[in-house]
DNA sequence: GTTTAGTTTAACCAAATGGTTGACAAACTT
DNA sequence: AAGTTTGTCAACCATTTGGTTAAACTAAAC
C-alpha cells in the first residue's frame, strides 16, 4: 500500500497493519495478509515488530492515539457545555467517515483484554473527563441545566454517538432501511444528536 | 458443563459453544476449547454440527431469538410510547446481567459479516418498529412529543441502551470508576436513560 | 575497491488447528 | 440372540500459521 517515506517500509507495515487489525480484530487477522497487503515479505514484518502481539500492540496504541484527542479535544475544550455537546456531536461523525472501523477495533479489543486498559489509562494523552464535571455540576447548580450527573451525560453523549456505527449492521436491519438511507440517517444526526441531548437537559 | 437433558451431548455442545463463542468471538475460538468445556470428545462436535462454521451458525441464530423478542416485546406492546420507552430500559439492563457478553457477540459478528444480517432479517420473529414508529408520528402529531424521526429516536433508545455496556471497559476508563463504581452507575441507568429521553421529547 | 552495517528474501520449521477415520460400545429392531 | 443403527473416542491427517534462518542484496564508510 502507499506508505510516505519515514522508513518506508516500517511505516508500510504499520499502515497495513492498521488495516487489516481493524477491519478483521486481533485474532482473525493473519501475518501473511498484513505483508501481502504492504507488498513486502512476511519477515519484514517480524524483523521491524518482533511478533503478531508487539505488532498488534503498535497498531491499537496508534489507534488509540487518534481516537483519544478526538474525545479529548472537545470535551476539555474552553467552551460551554452546550457548545460541547454540539461540536463533540458533529466532529465525530466527520471522524468516523475518515476511520469507519477504528471505534468498534478499540472497544471490541479493548473488551477482549480488559488488562489492556490499565495500561492505556495511565499513559499521558488519555482523555480525563473532570474539566466537563465540573462544568456540568457547575450549570446544574446555577439552574442551566436539571440535575444530572456528570458521568450519566458523558456516557448518554458517548453512546449517542458511537454506537450509531458500532451497532449499524444490526441498526439497519431493525430500522429496516438500505445503506444508503442509513447513511442519510447518520447525516441528519450530525445536529439531531445535540438537540437530543440539550432538550433533555436545558432548562428552559 | 451442565446440560438439561434433550440429546444431553447435543445441547452440552451448543451450551459450550455458546459460552466460547459469546466470549472469543468466531475467529479466536477454538474447537478444542469448546469440547473441553462440554467434556467431550472434538469429534462429537463435527458428529452434531459438521463444522465449525455451522456450530457457529447455530450459536448465533441461538443467541439473536434470544435479543429479538427482548426488543420486539417491549417495541410493539399495546403500551403507551413513555411506557414502552421506560419499560425497555428497565429490562434491558436485567437482559444484560443474565448475557453479558451476548449483545457485544452479536454486533460484533453482524458487522464481520454483513450478509448474515440479511438472512436474519428474513426470519418471522426479526422486530420490526412499524408500530412503534406509527406510534410516533403520531404522538408528534398530537403534540403530546415534538418533532422527531421515528427511525432517530429508535436509534437514540438502543444506543443510550446498548453501548454502556458494549462500551464498559472504554466508558470505565474514560469515567476513571473501577468495576464496583460503573456497575452502579448502570444500576441507576434504569431510570436514568427513560428519564433522559422523556425529558427530551416530552411537550410538556 | 573492499568492508561493514542494515535490509530483504526464499526456504524452512514447529506448533496449532479444523477435520477425519476406524474401532468399539450401547441401544434399538426384528 | 443376531443384526443394525447411533453415539463416543483415541489416534491420525492436512493445512494453516506465527515465527526463524541463512544467504543475498544494497548502500554508505573507509
Amino acid at each position: 500500500m502507499d506508505t510516505k517515506e519515514l522508513g518506508s517500509t516500517e511505516s508500510a507495515i504499520l499502515n497495513s497493519a492498521k488495516e487489516i487489525f481493524e477491519r478483521k480484530g486481533m485474532a482473525a487477522a493473519r501475518m501473511q495478509e498484513i505483508a501481502d497487503e504492504a507488498g513486502i515479505n512476511k519477515a519484514m514484518l517480524h524483523y521491524y515488530y518482533r511478533s503478531k502481539q508487539l505488532l498488534f500492540e503498535a497498531v491499537f496504541k496508534s489507534a488509540f492515539s487518534m481516537l483519544a484527542p478526538q474525545i479529548n479535544g472537545i470535551i476539555n475544550a474552553e467552551t460551554s457545555l452546550f457548545e460541547k455537546i454540539i461540536n463533540f456531536s458533529n466532529n465525530y461523525v466527520l471522524f468516523v467517515l475518515k476511520h469507519p472501523y477504528l471505534p468498534n477495533f478499540i472497544i471490541q479489543e479493548l473488551n477482549r483484554n480488559p488488562d489492556f486498559v490499565k495500561q492505556i489509562v495511565a499513559e499521558k494523552n488519555f482523555p480525563n473527563i473532570s474539566k466537563f464535571k465540573q462544568q456540568v455540576d457547575e450549570e446544574v447548580k446555577k439552574g442551566v441545566i436539571r440535575p444530572i450527573k456528570a458521568e450519566q451525560l458523558f456516557i448518554n453523549i458517548m453512546s449517542l454517538n458511537i454506537f450509531p456505527f458500532i451497532g449499524s449492521q444490526l441498526l439497519k436491519g431493525l430500522v429496516n432501511v438500505n445503506d444508503e438511507a442509513y447513511k442519510q440517517l447518520m447525516e441528519e444526526r450530525k445536529t439531531e444528536i445535540a438537540d437530543f441531548i440539550i432538550n433533555s437537559i436545558k432548562l428552559k
